[in-house]
DNA sequence: GCCAACGTTGGC
DNA sequence: GCCAACGTTGGC
């Protein structure tokens, strides 16, 4: 059974051009137990996963991609060079997991924040739910499905 | 650049 | 275990 998913990145930080690019990527640099356990606990390969450019105007889901590689630790966090580093973490104690994820689309265009909050149709989503911050957090099939379609206005 | 909202840290 | 101080996220 897929599962839906959200996932921020700041574009200066890693975009979904970058994603086009390089095909598939290693989502690195959760530090935040939530997000970490949703990656850890609940995704699967298979699941999709709406890309948003958090950061930048506007604000947005850009695109799409899939999860390819279920969680394994985030080594970033155990790399001093790293600035995702963090002291507390080794490779013996990992803390930090991520999933691996490959590039499905590049929406034709940006469906921004306030779009996603204007549309009643998308009520209940997570991601314009006031003070809600998680970079990684599950998205309902209905919403998902109005997204995409959203997606090729 | 500001700042609200939230998460984490650490003293007690 | 409380909670003040601090750091981060992320829209605006």
């Amino acid at each position: 059974m897929v599962s839906y998913w959200l996932m921020k990145s700041e574009p200066e930080a890693y975009s979904i051009d970058d994603l086009a690019d390089e095909k598939k990527a290693d989502w690195d640099g959760v530090r935040n137990y939530q997000a970490r356990n949703f990656m850890r606990d609940e995704m699967q390969v298979g699941d999709l996963v709406l890309f948003y450019h958090s950061n930048t105007k506007p604000p947005g889901v850009v695109g799409l991609c899939r999860v390819c590689k279920e969680a394994f630790p985030d080594y970033t966090a155990w790399d001093r060079t790293s600035k995702y580093f963090d002291p507390k973490a080794s490779e013996d104690k990992p803390i930090w997991m991520m999933v691996q994820v490959e590039f499905v689309e590049k929406f034709p265009r940006v469906i921004s924040l306030q779009e996603l909050r204007d549309d009643p149709k998308l009520e209940g989503l997570l991601l314009t739910k006031k003070g809600q911050r998680l970079s990684v957090q599950p998205v309902e099939r209905t919403h998902f499905q109005h997204i995409r379609k959203l997606a090729k206005k």
